[in-house]
DNA sequence: CTTGACAGATTGACAGACAATCTGGACAGT
DNA sequence: ACTGTCCAGATTGTCTGTCAATCTGTCAAG
């Protein structure tokens, strides 16, 4: 099939051989670029011509991120991608502050040697960014940054779960807009995580960690508050 | 169709319409009561032959199973019920430590009247049920305490999270044996969470979930250990 | 302006088919 | 007797085509 052959060049995962596995993939790609923005409906033939796959293959990748949580399918009517009130969000961002500050424990208890470093060279490379003013340096470098707290607390159903959260907060950010001015007071509090992780304070990686997303929750709530506050005026008015 | 009235008449979960949704259903509870084993292959030809539906139908239903970790497909050789290492069974009560204490944290801090009603319910059936060694009384109480604890954080993506690691857990409890000699402890356990929670203590309901979970954690990890080490034992003589 | 019915669109589900891949066992070579 | 190779059956991955059930929007009638 040189469909297959096109999908699996498209996105070279390696160890992603399944069609659904691809489709899943891209779907997951194009919700969280905002190609496929929330509230939108997916039209199954659509998704079909889009991706060069038939029917089959797209619902059962659509059952795969239905339980992801990012899109949400109604019986009848087909699946939409996930929006999210800003009650659901902070729920959304408490649940992370959870599962993180647990990761940042963990992260330090264990002082795994490469895990520390990992996160030091993700530090780095931030800190690297942010004075270049690289936007998509700082996205990648924090990717990574997250990538190894998360993996490197040893438990596989923290970080299992974290991931979903992680997209639908990307998925969140889509909504909103990126905020740059926040990457200053974002820098430090990662550095304050890799220094209790360094130093192995649990209690103060917890914690830090913990604070760390609160504030992002702060800024991203308040983005959002404001966006959704100018929508409302815009179709009150 | 017969078979789609037979279905919905053997289920009847009322808000579950769709087909796939009821395989799930009917899937998870064979995994979870033990007729479906863990290790165990599943042929997607004999699972279309036993529910009475489709292949298709099948396929997106194991992709529910699979996103929740309760089935595990390996691609070409299809779906397995999942097996967990001790390892991973440490990992999964950590991660469930970690969330139940943010849910009783939060149960404490809300303290629903109704939420703790409903726990405060479950509880004196617990508690009946115990004193008359009711095991089936028992395990439903406590799944109702569970369910109004969770449900009472007032966080949908802790109690979506949750769900999953308390659907591996008594798949794991299938792999070993129910512990009957822990009945009185558990109520001690659980009736210290609902003092907790009533009394607004924050920090002590957060503290009494993460123990009852570590203690149930260290009864059954000790459980498997003891079951297989007697395999092993078996299989080395 | 509201209500009702109808047509189009879309999902839900099925059957059948075929290629790709894996598994187990037979067979040959040493 | 042991090991490596190869083949055939079994199973999955995927596609095509089909049909019923349901939803949605439109249009006419009251």
């Amino acid at each position: 099939m040189d469909r297959r052959a096109e999908l699996q060049s498209t996105l070279r995962i390696d160890d992603v051989p399944t069609v659904r596995a691809m489709v899943a993939q891209k779907l997951r790609e194009a919700i969280m670029s905002g190609t496929l923005k929330p509230g939108q409906r997916l039209v199954e033939r659509e998704l079909c011509e889009m991706m060069g796959v038939s029917r089959p293959s797209i619902r059962e990748a659509l059952r795969l991120l239905e339980a992801d949580g990012l899109v949400n399918t109604v019986p009848h009517r087909g699946p939409v991608v996930s929006t999210i009130s800003i009650d659901e969000a902070r729920q959304l961002y408490a649940a992370r502050a959870v599962l993180e500050g647990f990761a940042g424990r963990e992260c330090a208890r264990l002082r795994d040697p490469q895990v520390v470093r990992q996160i030091g060279d993700a530090l780095t490379r931030l800190k690297a960014a942010a004075a270049k003013q690289d936007l998509g340096g700082c996205l990648e470098a924090k990717t990574d940054f997250y990538g190894a707290l998360i993996g490197g607390c040893g438990n596989a159903f923290i970080q299992r779960m974290l991931k979903p959260l992680h997209d639908r907060i990307t998925l969140l950010r889509i909504t909103s807009m990126s905020q740059p001015k926040r990457i200053n007071k974002s820098l430090r509090e990662v550095t304050a995580i890799w220094r209790a992780i360094q130093s192995g304070d649990q209690e103060l990686a917890e914690r830090c960690c913990i604070d760390h997303v609160k504030a992002a929750a702060v800024a991203a709530l308040d983005m959002i508050e404001r966006a959704s506050a100018g929508q409302a005026t815009l179709s009150d008015g």
